[in-house]
DNA sequence: TAATTTTGTCACTATCTGGTGACTTGTGTG
DNA sequence: CACACAAGTCACCAGATAGTGACAAAATTA
């Protein structure tokens, strides 16, 4: 019978690393960021501790590393804003709007890093938070802003109310899957009717006051 | 000299359990829930860890009975629903819904409750929830459903949106001073800003379609 | 295949954390 | 004052957690 050249797993650096980043967003969504010690990542991983030290320098700087490694507005910053728009971006902005309603429900990792920033001052977040900022930016300066001329203001403070709304809605119904203002979050004709609350919302700023 | 009828303080069951749970929210408003050890709350107390076991049980229990102890919408229940509304709630509405998110940015321990309900399981928070939507319920029931006929389901899909982006933004607030699509939360301005977009989504949801 | 480097494991220490039994100190009562 | 009980302290244990030095095993190179 041959004899295999290696009798444990293959050694590869980069692979183990790739085995630690992936246990992070393993305790990550199935815990929380709380949940994050050093000798529990290693045990999911399948590896030792101390490589979390060799490759990374420790728990803090894997979990920068790990932070750094998800970059989730890169759909929406390669998401061009359409040339042509007439209606000040209005169909743009609904459509944005309601799919990052979704995007936030279906990605554990995100929601955890949402409730990670409103929890603790840590630079890598920071920096998604500015990201984030730039990501809508665009959309804001180049279509919006000139659309509402001196209502830019408001339109601006109406998207921030919608968009966190989109955030915590979600926070909150992943949590108790309970109700919200007595709408089940957690089924489908609850998340409906806040879908459409949010688009009828963008339609009452876009209408002249 | 006078000898003291005691040396040390001064000893009193009742005085000793109200420090503790003075040092739970001490400890939650500086740090967090994830900050509420025995060890540290007994040494804010002043007293031994082991007063904790024996008046409350334990960790838990004390969490649990802090967290009961704080009754967050008393304010709103009492705040009984005026009679003779004509305007459907409307004003009534508003002015909760801005004094709510006043007071969001004022009471750092319910911030922190708002962030550990989002975080957690327990069954305290829970009890908490069903709290709130009780208090809430009394004037959707009694007044805003009946307004909106069969566009209630809508109105309080735009309430569950206003209120919960009155938590999220001070939670926000709080944590990174930054901002939100380009509006300062920790400027008076920007929380004018918000302000107003709130009163606006309210008229308009108001508005006959 | 021998030497060397890289990759990985293990055993160990130190510290933190929750929890408890034995004790001391104060308070009120006969 | 002597006694009993309540209030509070302390020392200690067990388990979790972070971190590291010494070593083993695989891979690479000569």
């Amino acid at each position: 019978m041959d004899r295999k050249k290696s009798a444990g797993a293959p050694r590869n650096k980069a692979l183990s690393k790739q085995k630690i980043m992936d246990a992070v967003e393993k305790i990550l969504i199935e815990k929380s960021f709380t949940a994050l010690k050093v000798n529990d990542i290693a045990a999911v991983a399948g590896l030792d501790k101390k490589l979390i030290y060799n490759y990374f320098g420790g728990t803090d700087q894997l979990l920068d590393e790990y932070i750094h490694s998800k970059d989730f507005w890169s759909n929406v910053k390669n998401d061009a804003v359409p040339a042509g728009i007439t209606d000040g971006g209005k169909a743009f902005v609904q459509e944005r709007l309601l799919s990052q309603f979704e995007y936030v429900a279906n990605d554990q990792a995100f929601q955890k890093i949402l409730l990670w920033r409103l929890s603790e001052q840590r630079e890598a977040l920071e920096k998604l938070t500015a990201s984030q900022e730039a990501a809508g930016e665009a959309l804001l300066e180049n279509i919006t802003d000139p659309h509402f001329g001196d209502r830019a203001e408001h339109f601006r403070a109406v998207m921030a109310i919608l968009i966190s709304s989109a955030y915590y809605l979600n926070l909150y119904a992943s949590v108790n899957g309970s109700t919200f203002c007595g709408i089940d979050l957690s089924k489908a004709e609850g998340r409906e009717s806040i879908r459409r609350a949010l688009s009828f919302l963008v339609d009452s700023v876009y209408q002249k006051p």
